[in-house]
DNA sequence: CGGGTTTGACCGGCGC
DNA sequence: GCGCCGGTCAAACCCG
């Protein structure tokens, strides 16, 4: 049903290295794509000039042939991509080890459900964003599989700026351990 | 009262 | 068609 991947790094790595991973790919084709500019605002979390190392996660993609398909996304065939393409919103995942689900990125959401997902302990829980007109959504699933694993799932695109100062980033960005393949 | 969350119902897609 | 699964709705509830 999703129209996107998520992909980890294999779990084959260095302890040091091990902890964090991902993102996902909002199409088939991804890594030309991740400017920083488009996933930072697309991940909504920052302002447009704000500057972070968010380009580790170009790095990422760039290496995508030593991630692995972790399975926790379906993928849809190609087909049924195009059907959607003209209506298919910016989708993309990443991974925090926290103590606490919903980390503040800025944004004020409102919750409007919680899932029991298929093997894993943990619910999922589904928010929207609460600013008028803005359609933007985010899923928060703890994994059953490493308790610290947080995975937050952003779609769509923020029609507004965010509210709050960027100092918020910052815990979220060390929260965020992006594995560094240098 | 106004905004949020909780929670079971509902619904659509998909596989059998 | 049926049942499972994941996503959403919405009524009830909670709280400042």
């Amino acid at each position: 049903m999703e129209n996107y991947r998520t992909i980890f790094q294999s779990s084959s790595s260095t302890p040091a290295a091990s902890h964090l991973s991902v993102l996902n790919m909002a199409n088939s084709h991804a890594g030309a794509e991740f400017q920083d500019q488009r996933l930072n605002q697309h991940l909504g979390l920052l302002a447009p000039r704000t500057e972070i190392p968010i380009s580790y996660m170009n790095n990422i993609v760039a290496q995508r042939n030593n991630l692995v398909d972790v399975g926790t996304v379906e993928v849809k065939p190609d087909e049924k991509y195009k059907v959607e393409k003209k209506s298919r919103k910016p989708k993309y995942a990443f991974q925090t080890r926290s103590q606490v689900d919903v980390l503040d990125d800025g944004y004020r959401w409102r919750k409007y459900g919680q899932k029991a997902v298929k093997n894993n302990r943990f619910p999922r829980s589904y928010y929207r964003c609460t600013h008028q007109g803005c359609n933007v959504k985010k899923q928060i699933q703890r994994l059953s599989k490493d308790e610290e694993l947080v995975v937050t799932t952003y779609e769509g695109k923020h029609s507004h700026p965010m509210q709050k100062s960027m100092e918020n980033f910052e815990h979220i960005l060390g929260q965020m351990q992006i594995y560094n393949s240098s």
